[in-house]
DNA sequence: GTAAGACCTAACATTAATGTCAAGTTCAAG
DNA sequence: CTTGAACTTGACATTAATGTTAGGTCTTAC
């Protein structure tokens, strides 16, 4: 599939699609005219790039760890290092973190929502 | 407190606790000479404030949304109108759907930190 | 073959919180 | 009073993903 189809299905902008390329994250074909192709594989594969982002992840980790993600289509294909894992473990133990924090501002909202739609004074 | 202390007690650095106040999020007496002095109270604010930030709220929204929380010490003191609401809420699923795949992450990061782990082949 | 739409590269802009540095002032203790 | 640490304002830099624009090429349907 070409770029266009790769960007609506997954919601992500072509320019971030060319730069994920740029970055080493998202292979690609090219048509004898230049053009990218994609596999059908690369939607869940920018999916988990977007996640991946969302979670803090630089796409220098993103780099390192995708090839020792199992994905749907593939096998797991590598295996990480001391390393990546010790970095890897900083991260999960990070976004756990991030994960109580975010459930607390969400209380937070919660609170401020629930105050304002019950009127009693 | 000063501005040295409440850094340190909080983690946050003497510079954002300027932008902070620059915006509007964190007010402080000030001494006869021009140092800020901050309430205990405080402490508890900026730790709000980070969560806040790192929920993805921006400055303006945390204007809006701060009098209108009951911390520890004082009321309510404001309730949210339609409009903050509506806004408050579509931050609210935001924040959901991101703790949502913060937690495919996690497990992700998890998968290939025990495939590491398991030198089974 | 041609026209329209999709794509290409490259460059520059943006955002928003935070880092850093400079030059000057205040505070607290001796 | 002096001295050094802590503080002040202001300006400029950074980061990293993404937006935007420009000028050119490819694809496909007619």
């Amino acid at each position: 599939m070409r770029i266009g189809e790769l960007a609506r299905r997954t919601g992500v902008s072509e320019r971030s699609l060319r730069y994920y390329e740029q970055q080493g994250l998202l292979a690609a074909d090219r048509t004898s005219g230049g053009q990218r192709d994609y596999p059908d594989a690369a939607i869940d594969r920018v999916i988990r790039i977007q996640e991946l982002f969302a979670a803090g992840l630089h796409s220098r980790k993103i780099v390192e760890l995708l090839p020792c993600m199992r994905d749907a289509d593939g096998g797991p294909s590598m295996i990480a290092d001391a390393k990546l894992v010790a970095e890897l473990t900083a991260e999960r133990d990070r976004i756990d973190r991030m994960i109580g924090d975010l459930i607390t501002s969400r209380e937070v909202l919660d609170d401020v929502i629930t105050a304002a739609s019950q009127p009693v004074d």
